[in-house]
DNA sequence: TTTGAAATTACAACTGT
DNA sequence: ACAGTTGTAATTTCAAA
């Protein structure tokens, strides 16, 4: 993990569909050294996967909320429970009064209630605190650059 | 936006790098096809942009937490501001007594106070509140499926 | 949907450090 | 050994019929 990778994963966060060749020529490698590179980065699976970024409006889900679900037994084993609801985009377990933070996003605010009611039915769950989002400002990928060089690279 | 366009998404979520015929034998469409239908998604802005998901933890990212911000003033067009932070991933204004809310990912606690001591300088922030997640149980792409098909689709 | 040229990727063999 | 370079075959893209 030097400056190159972090300018690998920076190119390819920006746009993943860029050819080796060009992807090299951004950081002073040939296509097969970049090549090269993005595999063993993928190897060690500091990438993930490649995916597509989704306008959550256009599939339905233009209302997003973050909610709390507090609970009174130790939720550590269902994260199966959470992920049967697809509404959820994230389930975190967290340090706090809550003990589950969820980021939802559901077609309307109805629908939002109808998420609230299947969390209520999980096993354990005994209250819930949702926040709606009015706005959201940006959501980008985890910045891989130094803050000194971060400031080039662009917000998205 | 058809079943059709449903499944490309979710396909294409789980692995970007696709060939278009493999593409096209899922959703029982041809090459040529699948390609016409995917332009048109990008065209439309359905599909924002082709990204890789990175290990947080292996760009010294390892610690996340939520923070909610308060503030006195009205933080409508400070989107800027808190985009200078690089260890803030997200930043939605939502409603509720705090008035923004910001996904942090930082590398130790120590950093995550730092980031904290940053948000405070931001004009009209009066307070933080922020929560650390103790384990992430899954993070995925918006589901574009229905509920009824969604189950079939892997968490991830 | 099929076709085919152009571009790209994936995989060599090779070079220097 | 290791990382990078160049060359090349196989695959994929993408526009046109």
């Amino acid at each position: 993990m030097d400056e190159v990778d972090r300018k690998l994963i920076a190119a390819l966060q920006r746009d993943a569909t860029i050819a080796y060749a060009a992807l090299g020529k951004e950081v002073g490698l040939s296509a097969g050294a970049a090549h090269e590179r993005v595999r063993k980065l993928r190897e060690r699976g500091v990438i993930r996967r490649t995916t597509i970024e989704v306008d959550p409006a256009a599939l339905g889900r233009g209302v997003l909320a973050f909610v709390m679900v507090e609970s009174t037994a130790w939720m550590g084993d269902s994260a199966d429970a959470f992920a049967a609801i697809p509404e959820i985009q994230e389930a975190h377990v967290i340090a706090g009064s809550a003990s589950v933070l969820v980021k939802v996003r559901a077609a309307t605010t109805e629908q939002l209630q109808d998420v609230l009611r299947r969390l209520y039915a999980i096993e354990g769950v005994s209250g819930t605190q949702a926040t709606v989002a009015l706005e959201t400002f940006f959501e980008r990928p985890v910045q891989p650059l130094s803050p000194t060089t971060a400031r080039k690279a662009a917000p998205g």
